[in-house]
DNA sequence: GTCTATAATAGGATAGAC
DNA sequence: GTCTATCCTATTATAGAC
């Protein structure tokens, strides 16, 4: 038997992007399999659920790469301005500075959005709720940490849709400047 | 030859609701002919472009709709503050408190966004234009009022997708409350 | 202006060879 | 694990009657 092309991994990634670039109704078999180099039965064997297999895989995956890559890193040593400038950086670097699509948000306008209505509850809420410790541990109350923390994710997302809608990158990259210095700040 | 079941203006509401709620992929002509009543052939007798000139005609009807309901009224009388909480009951209402969603989000989500980058920037524009006028009547100035306009538009788009993705629908109001009171603010 | 009927194509999915 | 070949259905779109 042939020797794989990419690893599992990899084929996520690809799949990952081309969901976050041409949504889930927009991403046909023909251009997922033209990402990752496999003919669509090919992809059949990594994904026996087909498409919707697909996007399930790729949000968990998505969701590893939060925990090990931003999830984690924030629980580590360091001062929480520290962490949350890391944690911005990450974040722009992964937006490519709002010039790519989050795949939440993608699959939140996704038709079938009810069958993804788990995975994505998960995800923002995880989300949010690192950036509410976060807010925590730099000494804010319970009740503005959970504030924060909600506008925080609603910025980066809304940051995101203005920057695609009107080809202006700058949004975002204002909002994350604005995120730097404020989150934490004890009255604002 | 028949009367006609619909005027052009509802047939663009029914069509504008079902964009809204499947996406521009997400749609299909059976659903947008079953959202009008009206059977496939008909609508091309209304859009000889097909899907993308219902999608672009969709976005002119809404432009219309947005200057008579929300950037005329923000320039007759009154104080900033009031015609502000005008807006926002206005924007509550049409996203249904977040449980609808908006179509300038659905169409920058659509792979064929390219297409519809024109009338996409435009509308942002208008609406953040329009939102930085009031902020400047206010006395704020014009960088102040430029950077509270576009937080405003980015946040009610993030609040909205945040709404649906968490299926919480608090995020809405609270985001809508909180840009109450803090928009027109001389310092926050 | 609305309809029935139909064409043409693209989409998702499967069978089975190697 | 990857491929070629094929199937079926949904989708967009058109022709032409009334």
């Amino acid at each position: 038997m042939p020797a794989p092309i990419l690893s599992k991994a990899e084929v996520l990634d690809r799949l990952l992007d081309t969901f976050r670039e041409k949504g889930y109704e927009g991403a046909s078999l023909a251009e997922l399999s033209a990402a990752t180099g496999l003919v669509k039965s090919s992809l059949y064997h990594y994904f026996p659920g087909g498409k919707e297999d697909m996007a399930e895989q790729v949000m968990a995956h998505l969701d590893e790469q939060l925990v090990a890559g931003v999830y984690e890193p924030l629980r580590s040593a360091g001062t929480p301005a520290k962490k949350l400038g890391a944690m911005l950086d990450t974040i722009d670097a992964f937006y490519e500075g709002g010039r790519k699509a989050c795949l939440l948000e993608r699959m939140c306008a996704s038709v079938d959005r009810t069958r993804f209505r788990r995975p994505l509850r998960r995800a923002f809420t995880a989300w949010m709720e690192a950036v509410e410790t976060l807010c925590l541990e730099a000494g804010l109350s319970r009740t503005v940490a959970r504030a924060r923390a909600e506008d925080f994710v609603v910025r980066v997302e809304g940051a995101l849709i203005v920057a695609a809608g009107t080809d202006d990158y700058g949004v975002f990259a204002r909002t994350i400047k604005d995120l730097r210095s404020s989150v934490l700040t004890p009255n604002r």
